[in-house]
DNA sequence: CAATCAAGTTAGCCATCGCTAACTGTAATA
DNA sequence: TATTACAGTTAGCGATGGCTAACTTGATTG
């Protein structure tokens, strides 16, 4: 099944605790993300059940192949529009908040043109 | 109350049809995104309650101030965001779409700047 | 050793927002 | 006139995805 915009919210959260932290808990993605315990487990329960994360017998978290590759592309849109707003003069905070609702819902092609744009504007 | 989402929708809807018809109703709108007659018939409640739009003994739908206010400025986003993805090369569908999706996500702030540097690039 | 705390889970509530089924009421038509 | 068609509404289902309350379980600590 694909991921819907909360386990993608999840999934991304999941990379960028893994980027600063070794082993990951539940427990950290629910204070990343402001979420209570059970929301938390549950995503984690779609998470794992389709094969994105892995959760060990301490409840520390890894993600799979599919789940980091995803997480990636993910991330990278995430930087990409978040630099791009900023770079148009948007404050950091307004960015990185749009930037996170934006890259759910925008499309493979629109994201490239507009990544394209954007390194050709930097130069 | 704040709209959300799909209540936006429909006002843009409702917006876009009236420009071209007048004596709009619950129908046209339903036929105009998609949705079934009960769906159309509840958010049209709220947008009265509301105070988005009214709606006369015929079932013809009109916007109130408030209501025609808000649609031009999703029409606004609308467009100019779906200018912008065509003018980096996107296809008119696939610009269109992600429009529709963007624009209600998107921050006032970031909007503006998106917007005023469209308008600086297209010279 | 008992009490407490921390992490996770289970059960179940609520809001949004699609849907179908089935009803009402009015207008057109055979 | 009786029937049919059309527009709208009501009732209620199901998925997503937050939440609190309350439980289990294991580790820590007084």
């Amino acid at each position: 099944m694909a991921l819907h915009e909360s386990g993608q919210m999840y999934l991304e959260a999941i990379y960028v605790l893994t980027q600063k932290t070794t082993n990951i808990r539940s427990i950290d993605v629910g204070a990343y993300l402001g979420y209570s315990k059970p929301s938390v487990s549950r995503a984690m329960g779609i998470l794992r059940n389709d094969g994105y994360i892995t959760v060990d017998g301490d409840g520390f978290i890894s993600l799979t192949e599919k789940g980091k590759d995803f997480a990636v592309q993910l991330y990278e849109r995430h930087t990409v529009i978040a630099n791009m707003l900023m770079a148009l003069g948007v404050d950091e905070d307004i960015a990185t908040e749009d930037a996170c609702r934006i890259e759910h819902v925008i499309s493979d092609k629109s994201f490239e043109a507009v990544k394209k744009h954007f390194l050709d504007f930097k130069k």
